[in-house]
DNA sequence: ATGGCCGCTGATAGCGGA
């Protein structure tokens, strides 16, 4: 038996329901990481997804904009957000749950897009991003990071040349600016050691998307898409990651899909 | 070559997304 672990920012759980449903069917995913379900806690379609069996809930949403959720099979305890840059914000959940080889923490983030000039000094969005991502440096380097840790979301951010379509047309690019991709890896690479599970699977030589965005007249033959959505975990969880897959063909879903793709890993021997 | 789009709101124009 395998436990499979999905983030995929939905861009609205009410008018995408259907959608994830149909997805659950397909994968059969333990636990669901969403991002942006742009709605409050009390419009989260509860019933439908405990009536898919995700009994299991931590949402944590605001009116209009951001929010995440984190909906499972299995039982969550210890549920928590975290407020970054002191910006009352919905980007962060997380939860306790137990896949049969004692407490993991899942924590489900989705970091600020950081608007178009990639200049902190005159884009508040953008210091906003930095800031976001110098906080979890500091909060990841703590001691309860060094094991028996899993962090997935919408990081907004490409970190590999082979994340992009084109490295040299979106070095400029807010989501693949260097001091962005820098800072990122600088947090896989340092603290106690983080593995970036999909690319523990697919090799960097490899263009790899979760991300296409909806101005592109044609998405699927221009593919100019970017890898913004990530799982990671500590090492002895990554240790157990036997696959990870990107399911690309959500991105034609109907006639409204979500800019992003849901993004799975699977974990052996429960 | 990013933007030609998208979803939300005490909506009907403006914001945020990336």
């Amino acid at each position: 038996m395998t436990v499979a672990v999905v983030t995929w920012n939905i861009n609205s759980v009410r008018l995408r329901l259907p959608m994830v449903l149909d997805f659950i069917q397909q994968y059969q995913p333990d636990v669901l990481m969403l991002q942006e379900i742009k709605c409050t806690n009390d419009q989260f379609p509860t019933n439908a997804f405990t009536e898919a069996g995700y009994p299991h809930q931590a949402v944590h949403g605001q009116k209009g904009y951001h929010g995440v959720a984190i909906v499972s099979k299995f039982p969550l305890t210890d549920i928590s957000s975290r407020v970054f840059c002191e910006i009352p914000e919905s980007r962060h959940v997380s939860a306790v749950l137990d896949l049969g080889r004692g407490p993991l923490t899942v924590h489900n983030f989705y970091i600020p897009a950081g608007g178009d000039e990639p200049d902190p000094e005159i884009n508040p969005k953008f210091k906003h991003k930095l800031g976001f991502l110098s906080e979890l440096t500091s909060w990841f380097s703590e001691p309860e990071f060094q094991r028996g840790h899993l962090i997935a979301g919408d990081f907004n951010i490409a970190p590999h040349e082979n994340d992009v379509w084109s490295h040299k047309q979106l070095l400029k690019v807010v989501s693949h600016t260097p001091i962005e991709t820098e800072a990122l890896n600088a947090i896989l690479n340092g603290g106690h050691g983080w593995t970036d599970l999909v690319r523990k699977h697919v090799p960097f030589d490899q263009k790899l998307y979760s991300w296409w965005s909806y101005r592109s007249a044609d998405w699927e033959n221009a593919n100019k898409g970017r890898r913004l959505d990530h799982i990671w975990a500590t090492a002895d969880i990554a240790e157990h990651c036997i696959a990870a897959e990107i399911a690309k063909p959500y991105r034609g879903w109907a006639d409204k899909p979500s800019d992003h793709v849901p993004v799975i890993v699977r974990f052996a021997g429960v």
